[in-house]
DNA sequence: GACATATATACGTTTATCCGTATGTGTATG
DNA sequence: CATACACATACGGATAAACGTATATATGTC
């Protein structure tokens, strides 16, 4: 976590304050998952997705897995104790609410988890 | 709480995404205080503490009771489970933080604590 | 009711955030 | 090496947040 050690708090609740990345948040809850799903799944064009996957990502919530073409995001693990608790917090509130249940549905149905999906080497 | 249904997490972040505010809740976590005792602690001037206040109680997370001339905040009870999630791993956070145990140290020997209480019948 | 004190709000300005669109970068494929 | 695709970033504009200062409101005192 690389929070500024000043307003480290108030940084991580700026991060989290905006509907988009939680819908993100909500998503990668499911496990990793690349641009292009994540773009699909939340109607949202493309650069407004990696804008707020950047933001994630600078301040460690997220890390990303480059595969070739694609690019798999996935929750980052939390050292910091603040961070945790919120974010475990943050996780039970999304399984209850009824939109976040609806888009994580709806994630494993997107065309391009279905058939863009290049044929690899699927490993275990 | 009266978050607003949609976005309501985001909503919540938001108003705790600002360092005066999480600095105001630090000090209430101590008991209810009065504005002028906020003021001098966090050395900032009054109209800015007033509008932060403002901002805490629109969103449930503080109350206000009137004394005489004085108005007393509080942390409010929070029935939201995220809310509650969230608030405690804030709480446990800023128990640990050096920045803001100093300023609730200063709470108890602000001036406006010590001499302008006016004496009055201290029930229980 | 004039005045002082405690707090709240209004107003205009600055600053930060978010967005859409255009474009750049990296990786595969022919 | 030209092209296509996945993703990232740059840029300008719109919107919202935060601020300082001035002023309004509420309460108590004389």
């Amino acid at each position: 976590m690389k929070l500024k050690r000043n307003g480290e708090a108030a940084v991580l609740f700026k991060i989290l304050s905006d509907p988009t990345r939680l819908r993100l948040l909500n998503l990668l809850a499911c496990g990793e998952t690349c641009v292009c799903e994540l773009t699909d799944t939340l109607r949202v064009v493309q650069p407004k997705i990696s804008r707020h996957l950047a933001h994630l990502k600078r301040a460690g919530l997220v890390e990303a897995r480059r595969d070739g073409k694609w690019v798999h995001y996935r929750w980052a693990r939390h050292g910091n104790s603040l961070v945790r608790h919120v974010l475990s917090g943050l996780r039970e509130w999304m399984t209850k609410d009824a939109g976040m249940n609806d888009e994580r549905r709806r994630r494993g149905k997107v065309c391009c988890r279905i058939s863009r999906r290049k044929p690899r080497k699927e490993k275990a």
